[in-house]
Formats: structure tokens, C-alpha cells, sequence
DNA sequence: TTTCATTGATGACATATGTCACTACATTTT
DNA sequence: AAAATGTAGTGACATATGTCATCAATGAAA
């Protein structure tokens, strides 16, 4: 019996997941968490096979649970099932020792199969993700990333020096930086292609 | 008994939202639309009672699929469900003549109770919104709208006044005006506000 | 120890952005 | 017909943004 814990912060689709999975024999669905945090004390609680989990949740993303799982040594293997097919997420993602990596967009049957491959130890890539732009590296830094976060919400280049105690014209040497990593000619293009890219 | 489609681009979810209204003893799913047109297409195969939509697909949105419907008289109720909690989405969507809109962070009882309560002619609003709606009345007109999306997308001034043959001195009139009716004080605060209100 | 890489800074420059007052014209309203 | 409204434009101005070459301090690697 293959013993789950699922984690997703929309209710409706968790409740759906947690009815299908439940419908399979060999799967037992232990507990139901609504944020990553959550997610972390279930996990200690009930020991479960595998983690069903989403990205994108409050508390802990997806990929940070996986992240302090590893940390811990945890043995536990870890399915994400995203909206996004974003690279830097999916890179991330195999650094925290992911196996699993699908997306909301496939049937519940290949989900139910995925879970049963993830937990005796095999991989599962969304073919989408496999073979597509592995091409672009993430070359970002801690800063650049910083700073076109910062942009991305709306601050201006004198904000973003204050906030990071940089002179106004790092921020902007930083800046043009990032833009020829990602071939971006202004800021904007800069934050939307690395938000894309899951390097945000 | 009551008969409805369901359109959701994201199979998981709907095939789970499927799966669930289809234990309702009273609600039967005639069809599934994988996109707005296939929804349309449906619709007029099965007149079905109720179309449970999401807003955001391929090919026609829940929105524009809604106000379809309502130009050519169509007497189906609609209901739709959605992640966003946008102001500007519930307005249009009432404008469309939906009666029900709830979010993807509700249970599979309020979503069969919302199905019972449209298809009988009522209307349900998520609470989240309906206080909010009045908030900010959008007061964008078509050109700043369209300027917006167009900055959002990174592209200059002088990039949008080409794109919509506008001079570059009017392009940056319409942004100025944009911005102070939205209360921001850059472009990128604009488009963000737009966004998160559903006005773009 | 010398070299190298990283991180941050400066200054000068060109271009882009945002602000405002005012104009022009066509279409509605009154 | 006169007034109001909507749409687009001009010009002048200040500030923000993006580009580059160059420099300095630090710590790690050779």
C-alpha cells in the first residue's frame, strides 16, 4: 500500500485529488494539507511514501518543503503536480531531490500511475518539461534576481538602492547586467522572461 | 434533473470536477470542453441547463464565452470558477448575465450547492468578492487599455505608438492618464494594478 | 604571494519616461 | 447653434533608465 500525503492550497482540486487517489487500491491518501507548512508537520506525523504536492502554495512552496525534506534526509519521495512548466522550476526542483515532476494538465490516470512509479523509486518527467529549453542556463545572481524582483513590483531604480543599501548606480550597472543575461532590452522584458523561466 | 458542461482547460481539475458533481444524485454532465469554442460547440449539440466554466482558456475565455451566449439570447445559466478573486472579472461577468461566481478555494458541497442554486434561477457570489467589487470602479477607456497590455509586454513608447500609429506624445499622455487613475506612479505599477484588478 | 573572481562604486553619456498646459477636430448633447 | 465630450497632437521640461569604461576592496585560488 502506497501511503500519500497531497498537498495544494486550491480546495476544490484537492479535494478532487485526494477522490481519485483514494479510488486506487494500492494507494491510501494519510492526510491533506493546505500550505507547505502544514505539509512538513503531516509529513512528521504520519510518515507517508510519498508527497503529492503543488508549487505554488503559502507558507512553503512546493520546492522549498522538497528543499528542507532533503535537509533532513528524509526519505521520502516527492511527486509535484504544477500549473507550470517552467524550467528553473523543474531544475530546482530535481536539486531538492525531486523525482517527480508533472503537469495539472495531464489524466488522472497517468497521475495515479505516476505515484506508483515515484514511490517505488523511478522518475516521472512531463514530456513537455524533458526535452524543451533546458537550453537557457539560469546565469542570475542573488543580486540580479533581487533587484528585478524589486522592479518587477513597480520600485524605481532610487527605491530599489535604498531597499538594498546599493548605490543608485550599482543598481543600475546590476540591472543592465541581468538584461544581457537574458536578452532582454529593458526591465521589464528582464523580470517577465526570468519569471517565466521560474529564475525568480 | 439537471444537466450541465463543464469547460476547464486543465484536465486534472476537470476531470475531478467532473467526477465530483457526477455523485450528485440530481446534476448530470452531458459534456466536457477542453476550451471556450469546444464549450460553445457543446452547448448547442447538448442545451445542457448549466455551463460550469473557468475564465482563463485557450480560444474563448469563460467570459467571452458568456457574453456569446447572452447576445444570441441563449437561456443556459452560467457558473463560473475561478482562482482569481478580480473585481473587474465579476463586473464583466455580470455584465455578461452570469449568475454565479465562485473560486477554486471552495468545497465540492458549496460547488454542487452553487450548481443547484444557478440552475434554479438564484445567483451566488463568492464573499470574497462581493463586498469588494465596488472598491475601484475601472475607468480605463479602450486606449489605455490596450497601451497598458502593450507596456506589460515590455514594449516602449515608441514601440506602442508605432503598433497603434499613435505619436509617441500621445502615447505617453494616455500612460500619464492611466497611471493617475489608477493612483500609480510608473508604468509597471499600472499594469500591475490593471492586471490584479482584471481590467486588462 | 601573485593572480583571479566577486562585489560594489563612479562618472559621463544618450535615450526613455513622466508631467503639464495648451491646441485641433469631430461627435454628441443640450 | 452652442456647449460638452472624446480623441489625438505638440512642445517644453525634469527625472529615470540604460550603457560603458574604469576603478577599488575583498577574499579565494594558483
Amino acid at each position: 500500500m502506497i501511503r500519500i500525503i497531497i498537498a495544494e492550497d486550491q480546495l476544490l482540486l484537492r479535494g478532487a485529488l485526494a477522490a481519485l487517489l483514494s479510488l486506487e487500491d494500492d494507494i491510501e491518501v494519510v492526510a491533506e494539507a493546505n500550505d507547505g507548512l502544514e505539509a512538513l508537520k503531516l509529513i512528521k506525523l504520519h510518515k507517508p511514501n510519498v508527497l503529492v504536492t503543488d508549487i505554488e502554495m503559502p507558507k512553503y512552496s512546493g520546492i522549498e518543503v522538497a528543499q528542507k525534506l532533503k535537509r533532513e534526509n528524509s526519505n521520502i519521495r516527492i511527486l509535484i503536480v504544477t500549473t507550470f512548466a517552467r524550467p528553473g522550476y523543474l531544475q530546482r526542483a530535481r536539486d531538492a531531490g525531486v523525482t517527480g515532476y508533472i503537469l495539472k494538465d495531464t489524466s488522472s490516470d497517468e497521475l495515479s500511475q505516476a505515484v506508483r512509479t515515484v514511490a517505488s523509486g523511478g522518475t516521472v518527467i512531463a514530456p513537455e518539461l524533458s526535452q524543451a529549453s533546458w537550453v537557457l542556463p539560469d546565469s542570475l545572481n542573488d543580486r540580479e534576481r533581487e533587484i528585478l524582483r524589486l522592479a518587477e513590483a513597480g520600485k524605481t531604480n532610487k527605491q530599489i538602492s535604498k531597499a538594498l543599501n546599493l548605490t543608485l548606480g550599482t543598481v543600475r550597472n546590476y540591472l543592465t547586467e541581468a538584461m544581457h543575461k537574458l536578452g532582454a532590452s529593458n526591465r521589464i522584458e528582464a523580470f517577465r522572461t526570468a519569471r517565466e523561466n521560474g529564475w525568480l
